[in-house]
Parts: C-alpha cells; structure tokens; sequence
RNA sequence: GCGGAUGUAGCUCAGUUGGUUAGAGCGCCUGGUUGUGGUUCAGGAGGUCGGGGGUUCAAUUCCCCUCAUUCGCCCCA
C-alpha cells in the first residue's frame, strides 16, 4: 500500500498538508478493501499518531523552568546582578557584613514560629534518605536567628548581617510572586534601642534612592504592636482570644468593606463590649490619621512615645514619607513592637513592597538569652516591578568589555593580541571564526559589549588596531595601551 | 481550594459564517557586499493552529473534556 513506501524522514514538515489529500486520495483508488472517505481518514490518523508518537519520543522534555521559577539568560543576569550590587552596596556602607546559610533547614525551625497551615501548604517540605523531614527555606529570618543563637556569646554586637537568600514558596502564582525570589535581609542585632528602628528605615531609604526613587513614589507606613496590643487588651479590656482574632481581622481590614469588617468585629464581642461601645473606640482608633487623633490609650504617653520619636528622627533626615498607620499588622506573629512596611504610591502597582520590624523574642526561642533585634526583608521581584511601574530600569551593559575579532588569516595575532589586552586587566571575548565582519559586529552588539577590536593584517603590521565604538557609532585606530585605557575610562562610568 | 481570561512560527499577534498548500511583523539563516553592526533588497528555514474526544463528507474554526499559561480571590513568612 502507498504509505508503506513513505519513510517518516523523507516527508518534509511543510508538505504534511498537501500530502494528506494525497494520502487520502491513494488511500482510496488504490485500496478497494476500505474504499470509503471515512475509512482513509481513518488511516491518516493512524498515521499521523505514529509520527508524533515518534516525534514526541525525541522532544518531550520541556525546555521550561519549573512553574514560579526563573531561568537567568545573560541579558536577565545582568539586571539582577545590578539589584545585587545597589543592595550589597548600601548595606556594606551602613557597616552590615555578608553571610549565608544552607537552602534547607529542619522543619522544626519553621514550625517553631509558623504555623502548620504554612508548612502543609505553602513550603517545599520532604524526608531525606535520612528520613528527617527538611524544608528548602522560605525566608531567611529563622536560620539567621539560629546562627546567632548557635554563637550567642561570642558574637560582637551590635551585630550588623546582610544577605541575599534564594528562598522557595509554594504560593499559587499571581502578579510580583513566583515560587522562587531573591530576599535582601537585613538584620541588627543586640541594639534595642531606637537607633535601630532608625537605621534599618533609613538603609531601606538609601536602597530605594540609589535605584532612583523619589519619595513621591514609596510611602513608609509605621506601626507598634505593643500600641496595638496594649490598646486591645488593656484599654478595651478584650482577652487574648478576642485580641488575636481582631488583629487579623485588622490585617484584613482594607480588603473587605467597611459594613462587613464591624459586623465581623462585633461578632467577636460579648454583649456588653458592645454595649459599653468598643466598637467605637476600636475604629476611632483604627481610623486615627497620626499619633494626635487616636483615643484615650492606657499609659499612651509611654507607648506613643517611641514612635513620635521615630517619626521625629526621620523627618530630620528629611525621610517626610513615613505615616503613623494603626492598622499595619504585618500577619507575622514575631514581631514585638515597631513594624514597618514600605507601599508603592503608583495607582498601578499599589502593594506592600516590603517591609520589616522588631523581632526581640526569635533569638530566645533556641534557648539562650534573647536579644533584641530588628530587620527587613526586600524581594528582587517586587522590586522589580516597582522599578518598572516608575520607569527606573536601566539598560545593563555586558560585563565583557571588548569583542575583539580577526579579519582575514590573522587568527593568531588576534589570540596573542586577545591574551595582552586581558594581561592589562581588560574583559575580552575572542572571535577568530570565518564569519563576515558585519556578522562578528551584530552579535557584539546583540551581547551588549560596548567595543569591537578589529584585528587584520594591516593592523597587526602597524601594530594600530581599529577601536569600534559600538555605542557612539566611532572608529579609530589606537595602539593597545591606549585602547585599555580608553576601556578602563568607559568602565570608571 | 475558588473564579475569570488566554493557548495559532523563536517572539507579538492576525485569520477562518467549517472547505485548495494556515498568514503578517519582528527575530533567525543565506546571498547581493571574500574588511565593518542597528539601513535596504532578494531568497530561505521554522507550525501535531495546546492535547483528547464529539458533530460533519470536511474542524485551527462549532460542542464537551483535559492540560498548560496567566490575572484575581484565599493566604502571604
């Protein structure tokens, strides 16, 4: 039959169309047994199945990260490196050292603090061969605590520590949130007093800045949870129960309409709470646009005091976007007193972008001392996008200086020529193939190299080389001293 | 876990009241130019129209299921 003569290979891709009428047409004058339209197609579909059967046999792997993950191509690198960079820098200049800890830690360390919800639904959690049951880390903060449990008494404090933690959240996917993010953390340890809160605000200002925000488009909302707490159980007088489930219907507060949130709030009070008019008190203070409209507090000079002088200090270092919030929660159960939480003010990517807060409990739970400590944590995606909602992305230029290619048979001089540059401490790629000049100059500048060494037999005869600007458009012909510092000038900017 | 949207070339997307060999732009490759890129011209490669089933003489198109992607809700360390 016809299509036994067909080998798979000799059909090209483009004429399956053409040869399936044909197929159906053989198909049905040349075998009277199944002389049907219905029947031909019938064997089209059989032989269309083997074929991608055996197609898929070759391609089925896919070449796709994993769902909420990223591949970095160069070009992706680059932009990352450069959050990397402002990030280590800032925090090196405010004195903050690097360190790191594994991907994965016991289960038990993220038990202690979360709750099991969490683990069951939101991590990456297995048994190891050892069968102890490990989670790859969803944030820094647990294992940093640990470390500093672990060498409680012969770390320097104040302790200064920074690092940039690749951490995994089986979350389902939605806008500024994979599976896998870069979290800048930020930690000080063992100083409790306000200077703390202070210089973690004024790092996360200086990173901002240094990408180059305005503090038009941030605002830093400020929050204790002492205040919080405190106003709940000892001026209300609510029990820890009613306390607990108020502060997260307070965290909810600003998804959910107003009507809803008191029926919830009233639903947690006893009858005569609401008589006595809680409810009221509670959204006067939850409503309360600075430290001067809240209501009558308990011992409220006391814990008024510390943010009124948070706020003071940073309207001296001209921080004027920072705002008393009461409703800022932060869901995280550690947090001890001040919490912070930094909100992108464009209409289009209005979210938390950040944040952070005092954690003075975390360190104790390893049973040492506790020790106070304050940080905050910054992810690259949510970054990320607010610098694309403002428009503060910047074109990063290949870390490979110069693309330095032959022309003609001069491979071995454009080697030796390659091999001097780099002696001189300049960045060079090699290209000695047979490819046309225009080809070897596209593909510098696909890669974002900044200059093209062209190297021919007039040039290595005259020891003068043609230095091509790939950026400006220029040309000129320099000898190789010169062309490095020509290259170590581009680099300086 | 719930709801919406979208799956057609490497990318961004057209298209088909169901009917010859499924298109465009960009990108890629080759050549005009055996020493010069972002310009131009010519040519070329690349498609199981996400997958399966149903209706039909005929489905990329209509119906059902499924998978994937994505946005939102829940959650958010």
């Amino acid at each position: 039959m016809f299509c036994e003569h067909l080998s798979f290979s000799c059909l090209a891709e483009r004429e399956i169309s053409y040869f399936k009428r044909t197929f159906i047409a053989q198909v049905l004058s040349s075998a009277p047994v199944i002389a049907n339209e219905h029947d031909a197609q019938a064997h089209w579909g059989i032989f269309i199945y083997q074929k991608h059967t055996i197609m898929r046999g070759n391609m089925s792997l896919s070449t796709q990260p994993i769902k909420g993950a990223r591949d970095f191509y160069p070009e992706d690198m680059r932009g990352r490196q450069y959050i990397f960079n402002v990030w280590t820098e800032v925090c090196e200049l405010f004195g903050y050292e690097a360190y790191d800890a594994p991907v994965l830690e016991s289960t038990d360390l993220y038990l202690e603090k979360g709750s099991q919800e969490i683990i069951n639904e939101q991590t990456y959690t297995f048994n190891d061969r050892g069968d102890r049951s490990l989670t790859i880390r969803t944030e820094m903060t647990p294992s940093v605590s640990r470390m500093v449990a672990a060498r409680r008494q012969e770390l320097a404090y104040p302790l200064r520590l920074y690092s940039i933690p690749q951490c995994w959240r089986y979350e389902r996917m939605q806008r500024g949130r994979g599976r896998e993010f870069f979290q800048l953390n930020v930690d000080l340890f063992g100083d409790g007093s306000l200077n703390a809160e202070v210089e973690m605000i004024e790092i996360a200002d200086t990173i901002l800045k240094k990408f180059g925000a305005k503090r038009s488009m941030y605002q830093i909302k400020l929050n204790s949870r002492k205040l919080v707490d405190s106003f709940l159980t000892s001026t209300l007088g609510l029990d820890k129960t009613q306390a607990e489930t108020i502060r997260r219907l307070i965290d909810r507060m600003h998804k959910m309409a107003t009507p809803a949130f008191t029926a919830q709030i009233e639903s947690v009070l006893t009858p005569t709470q609401r008589e006595q008019g809680l409810l009221d008190s509670l959204l006067k203070f939850l409503t309360a646009k600075s430290l001067d409209d809240l209501p009558e507090i308990k011992d409220a000079v006391l814990l008024e005091q510390p943010i009124r002088e948070l706020m003071n200090q940073l309207d001296d270092l001209k921080i004027t976007n920072a705002v008393f919030d009461p409703t800022l929660m932060r869901g995280f159960d550690y947090y001890t007193d001040i919490a912070f939480e930094v909100f992108d003010t464009d209409p289009d990517n209005n979210r938390s972008m950040f944040g952070g807060g005092r954690y003075d409990g975390l360190v104790g739970m390893f049973g040492v001392d506790p020790i106070p400590t304050i940080g905050f944590g910054m992810g690259d995606i949510t970054l990320q996008n607010f610098l694309d909602a403002h428009k503060l992305t910047k074109e990063i230029p290949s870390t490979t200086e110069l693309y330095l290619f032959s022309v003609g048979d001069t491979s071995k001089g454009a080697i030796n020529a390659a091999r001097e540059l780099r002696e001189m401490g300049v960045k060079v790629a090699v290209d000695v193939s047979d490819r046309k000049p225009a080809k070897k100059i596209k593909n510098a500048v696909k890669a974002g190299i900044r200059y093209a060494l062209i190297i021919g037999e007039e040039e290595l005869e005259k020891n003068l080389f043609t230095l091509k600007d790939l950026k400006a458009g220029t040309e000129e012909k320099h000898g190789l001293q010169r062309i490095v510092s020509i290259v170590e000038d581009y680099r300086e900017n």
